[in-house]
DNA sequence: ATGGTAGCTGCGCTA
């Protein structure tokens, strides 16, 4: 089973990336980021084309997330726990039917700029919710995908020039030890073990040519439960799609597991 | 040290 997860930073300018890429890709799994649109206005006849079932957590403008499945989904939950008046759509989840049920989690952490402030509050926050939801779902003991823009640089190497981004709250202390916690928590990275390395991203701004001179900053993730982590076969990040026609700035990770 | 770009929306906010 391949899953594959992607900030595609707005669906409707991003369509025709996002229809040419599962053609090409055709994971049995994507999860999609940044949808910036409301569950009514999501093309999902155009998706569904291509043999996807699709489930949105959406919001106008902003946010959104989103399922896309060759397989048949079960139990879809929308929205992180924890707090009943967060309104922001950054988390859905979903078992993937087969031989083995894989538990999906598509999400979009927050930003948390500019930190300190209410918005880097909220980021972490975020994250202790979200630990408390792993929690819960590694307690299930069952295969388990954590996918998406977690908006974290988890260490030095996964920035370019890391000096820039010593203020920011992709890279402040306390952003990336509520990362480390997930991992303490009995998650696993997927792509660090197949690719211990410096110099991969997956995102590269749109601003001052960050792309061109290979500026970029590692923070899509997926994170997998021990039952997944065993069945991990592959995982790539797919960067050749930041140089193509209006590009998303986020590239899509991939990971294939033996089910 | 600053400004640089993109998307959604309707001109400022978010990233």
């Amino acid at each position: 089973m391949r899953i594959a997860t992607f900030n595609i930073n707005g669906v409707k300018a991003r369509l025709p990336v996002v229809l040419d890429w599962l053609g090409e890709a055709a994971p049995d799994v994507a999860l999609l980021q940044e949808i910036k649109s409301t569950d009514e206005a999501f093309p999902r006849g155009e998706i569904e084309d291509l043999g996807y079932r699709v489930e949105t957590h959406g919001q106008k403008g902003f946010n959104g997330v989103a399922i896309l499945s060759k397989l048949p989904l079960e139990d879809v939950r929308r929205g992180l726990p924890g707090d009943a008046g967060d309104e922001q759509a950054r988390w859905i989840e979903a078992s993937v039917g087969g031989a083995l049920p894989v538990r999906v989690v598509g999400l979009y952490l927050p930003n948390g700029n500019p930190a300190p402030g209410p918005k880097f509050d909220y980021k972490l926050d975020w994250m202790a919710r979200m630990r408390a939801r792993v929690a819960e779902l590694l307690a299930l003991e069952e295969p388990l995908v954590l996918a998406g823009d977690y908006n974290v640089i988890p260490q030095r190497e996964d920035a370019a020039r890391p000096e820039k981004w010593a203020e920011d709250a992709l890279f402040l202390p306390e952003s990336r030890a509520a990362f480390r916690r997930l991992l303490h928590a009995g998650l696993t990275e997927a792509f660090r073990t197949v690719e211990p390395g410096p110099g991969h991203y997956t995102f590269w701004d749109y601003q001052a040519g960050a792309w061109e001179k290979g500026n970029g900053i590692r923070i899509d993730h997926a994170l997998l439960s021990p039952q997944a982590a065993d069945l991990l076969r592959d995982c790539r990040i797919e960067a050749a799609l930041r140089g193509r026609d209006k590009p998303s700035d986020h590239v899509p990770l991939w990971l294939e597991l033996a089910v």
